[in-house]
DNA sequence: CTGAAAGCGCTTACAG
DNA sequence: CTGAAAGCGCTTACAG
């Protein structure tokens, strides 16, 4: 039923290797003549090259999976940051001619047989905790270019591709400090979970110390990324903690659910405190006051990935360090000085 | 280097064919004893079978594709409500044993090459207007399971899922009227886009009618989905048609934005104005007030589109007429009783 | 510049 | 219950 290169083959009066090298472009190897005799038959006919066939034959597959976990029976979360990621993934290697699968992975073992399966040319792996990366062996992985996204894992098997999460915790914490704050909490995530909150967290702490201010452990608090987690933490820190004027937060979302949380107990965002938010999703330009936050390159994030995978399909050398890409500060309505105090101050 | 059938077979003493049936699970035909045999070798090898070769020899690739529209060279633009959708797809596609290949679709052709290309068993066309769903021919889609989300399309190749748009509108408006409102817009896309958009149009006017309200065609204006978008519309809503006490709108993102055009002329929501949105996205319980919108059954679509494909895999009649999934109103901060006016009443 | 042969890793009838 | 043969649609060396 469907066209094959026999077809073309036949019609052209040639052999099938001659149809192969012209669809392939080996210009060298047909004549000019003979070349666009085939092309107008594989136009005219329809002809789509079966891409099992020559993931088979091939070494190449040119597909490239998008691993992301999902617990148990869930659906994947992908959130709305990542999902941009993820369409511009996709455009990138669509440009490329390769093509995008896209796999939750419920247990270990099924990034391994995914990469077998389909004889993945590589795979991008989103949302993955830093731990799961280490443990990620040669054997199973075998020749395929890894890019985990967002990782600090030290495993050599993936390439790492993340922003500069030192250098945004930096920008929001000096912005807060600059504003007058003394007393910043920190929320988000466990350290262990991923590298990143480490990350942020280390910028929070170097800024605080740069400006003199004592690092208090009991402003760092662990929160998990949600909206209502967030409005949880913030209603505890307006009850317990009245001294804090600014939080720092590693996700909108978070942020947003803070604010909340804040209002919920007569605290008003930014009179009484300040909240600054990452990622400056849509939604931060959405909800009022419109989130002050640290605006990741996105794009920029895709593209690397993208060409690291290919550089390595390439053979290329893996790059001595992984680049951290850029991040800004987006001020907008949460950040304002604390509010003047009956002089306590510190 | 990967290990293959012909490996697994060796190591058994066993033909080919014998570990073929055993791996497709086809117990009938093979001896108890040597399918444990088979199957410890297999496990302790990790023998992943390659699908590439199963999709060339077999009539079936396990593979779906995602079939996404994206603009030249823009990415797939993938909006929070849809995401929620692809990951439950996959997840119900995992269970079933296929994988999922995600697509942006350029140019028109690129849907029948992608079929072709990878032998895709099945597509989820996923944000087509019905427009380009009629103009699939058959030749092209040959005998893919085609499954078209929030589709109206005629076009009898494509099986089609979406939800009660008529009544999800119905629901909307009927709550404004029974607010007590005379005076309501409707805001959405161009009709000829989707039939999604028109659906609730009828919805709209339905209800008006069924209260006695005459439509007036000026309060029914084309707006593109965005923030910015409504908000546009809001403040020339605000400006040109003070006597409106109500809008309807077919998406929460252009509710949001309404409800800041409106804000900015100063016009309060609920207060002055009540505003509905259309697919109780999460950020509609984010934004201040929360947003009152139409739910739709998000799960039970995907599901709802994973079955039909499998039916119709499985050589089922396809059904007599689309089934239209549940939708609810969503009570929440936005829509309350219009205010009270100078007696103009209608 | 062009082609005949072998093989990629499976499944599908068909025999026994 | 088990197997030998053919074939899916391509690409990869290797010849000419």
């Amino acid at each position: 039923m469907a066209v094959t290169l026999k077809d073309i083959a036949a019609e052209a009066g040639v052999s099938l290797m001659t149809v192969s090298n012209v669809v392939n472009g080996k210009q060298a190897r047909v004549s000019a003549a003979t070349r666009e005799r085939i092309l107008r038959i594989v136009k005219d006919r329809g002809y789509v090259p079966s891409a099992s066939a020559r993931s088979l034959a091939a070494r190449s597959s040119r597909l490239v999976g998008l691993l992301v976990p999902a617990e148990g029976e869930a659906s994947l979360t992908i959130d709305p940051h990542t999902v941009e990621v993820v369409g511009m993934l996709e455009r990138e290697l669509r440009r490329l001619d390769y093509h995008l699968m896209l796999r939750g992975i419920a247990r270990r073992k099924e990034i391994t047989e995914a990469l077998k399966s389909w004889n993945l040319d590589g795979a991008v792996l989103l949302g993955f905790q830093d731990a799961e990366i280490d443990r990620l062996d040669a054997g199973a992985i075998g020749g395929v270019a890894l890019v985990a996204m967002d990782s600090y894992s030290a495993n050599p098997l993936a390439l790492e591709v993340r922003s500069d999460d030192f250098g945004g915790a930096e920008l929001a914490v000096r912005h807060l400090v600059a504003l007058g704050h003394r007393r910043i909490a920190f929320a988000g995530p466990g350290f262990s979970a991923t590298g990143v909150v480490r990350k942020r967290y280390e910028g929070y702490r170097k800024v605080l110390a740069e400006n003199g201010i004592e690092v208090d452990d009991a402003l760092v608090t662990t929160v998990e990324i949600g909206h209502d987690e967030g409005l949880a933490y913030g209603r505890r820190l307006a009850r317990e903690r009245p001294d804090v004027t600014a939080v720092f937060t590693t996700a909108d979302i978070l942020a947003i659910g803070v604010i909340e949380g804040l209002a919920a107990e007569g605290r008003s965002v930014p009179g009484d405190v300040s909240v600054i938010g990452y990622d400056n999703a849509d939604i931060a330009a959405y909800v009022t006051p419109k989130l002050t936050t640290v605006a990741q390159d996105l794009p920029g994030k895709a593209a690397e990935a993208v060409r690291l995978m290919m550089d390595r399909l390439a053979g290329k050398e893996r790059p001595e360090r992984a680049t951290a890409l850029g991040v800004r500060l987006v001020e907008r309505g949460t950040a304002a000085p604390p509010p003047r105090r009956g002089g306590s101050g510190r």
